[in-house]
DNA sequence: GTGGTCTAGACCACA
DNA sequence: GTGGTCTAGACCACA
């Protein structure tokens, strides 16, 4: 389940890859299972083959998928754990980037940790809105 | 004190509105205060004058700076209040976005938590190394 | 069919802006269309690309069109509703312009109306020439 | 009596000029009386001096005014003359615009001819805003 | 010196 | 092929 946000900066391929090395890491996806076809995949998102074919190619590229010409990709048997390795990284580094955005418009320790705090709260509970 | 990252996908007009939108909302820069001249600030952050004029041009069209031709480019009258209103969104989004990116990495709202604190402690005491 | 006269002090972007608003208040354009390329009407226009470019981006930015990168820009769903009301004030302005212009010449009512007048009928009839 | 409108693409000097044009043509200026002091326009206008030199160098050149070095500048014994016949021209022109402007948003000969009346008519009696 | 427009041309993301 | 970003560089209006 890849959602990709047209508005973006971010290129589709790219939130594509996201989206698979996270299927990766939480185990929707093992090893040596067979990837969605680029053409399913790319009906699925909406989206065009190639940009698919290109995600594909740089997860292959990055040793976590490896493609059977004329069959399909299939994720590499040491995916997970390579996965569990950068998964520290990357959400650190996200968490990283938040916080600095969050610094660069003044506020301080408190106020993120109540202003994260808030939003993980109304995230969980979308129905009640958000108090503070 | 505005940063350019060049490695992202994030284009430089973009960072460097934010980073001004940022300066704003801090009261670095303020009502009718000249911005650097766009010369300036090119030859500062290393990037054509063009790509700063787009940074400013659009500022000028959301309303948060004006332009006096000859002169300079200043921070307009209600920018700071503007700014105010949208500071507020702009950081909901920014962790809303690291939320959803932890959870696609299978993260769950204890761990969530946890991770975003000892990132929020590791930046505040980057001294002392990261204790995981 | 838009027409640039290099001569003016209008910028280009604005002239294509402009004939481009009136195409679709006119319903040459219709929603959903797909405007000429950026690279087709810069050849057409004999103007640069990025000038061109600059017309779209800002005709996106007040939401009269949208842009599928890869694609091409397309007419936005309400552009025509849009431009409706945007009619009347532009029509008007001008007008306001025109006359604003011949008072300060020292027209009168009567006058200007009797110039307005003949300056339609010599442009309904091109073929008579003027008569004054 | 002229009036500076900062928002616009045309150069203050060109608006200048025109101004002065105007006055010429009506008659509040006449032959050899002296125009007002660049710095005292300048003032008045509250725009740079360079512009308003701008503005006279170029009537100059088209013979319509004359400088006295250490003096002032003075309108040309021929001046009134000259713009009487400019005049029709530069009215017939902005008119042509106006009505071509129409047209490009699709409007007719009757249509314009009513948006015209209604503009004059609401200008005369602006207090009572616009019947139609 | 300062901002604004434009061109030529490169390179990239995407279809 | 199509749009987007960026650079280098020119020229203009204005201060």
């Amino acid at each position: 389940m890849i959602t990709i946000e047209a508005s973006g900066f971010i290129p589709i391929y790219e939130q594509i890859k996201k989206g698979i090395k996270g299927e990766i890491s939480l185990g929707v996806l093992k090893a040596n299972q067979a990837l969605p076809s680029i053409r399913d995949l790319a009906a699925e998102l909406v989206v065009n083959p190639n940009t698919v074919a290109r995600a594909y190619r740089e997860l292959e590229l990055e040793g976590l998928i490896y493609t059977r010409k004329g069959k399909a990709s299939f994720v590499g048997e040491n995916s997970s754990s390579m996965m569990q390795k950068e998964k520290v990284r990357l959400i650190e580094d996200v968490f990283d980037r938040a916080i600095a955005e969050a610094r660069k418009f003044g506020l301080e320790g408190a106020e993120i940790k109540r202003t994260f705090e808030s939003r993980l709260r109304s995230q969980e509970n979308p129905g009640e809105g958000e108090r503070r």
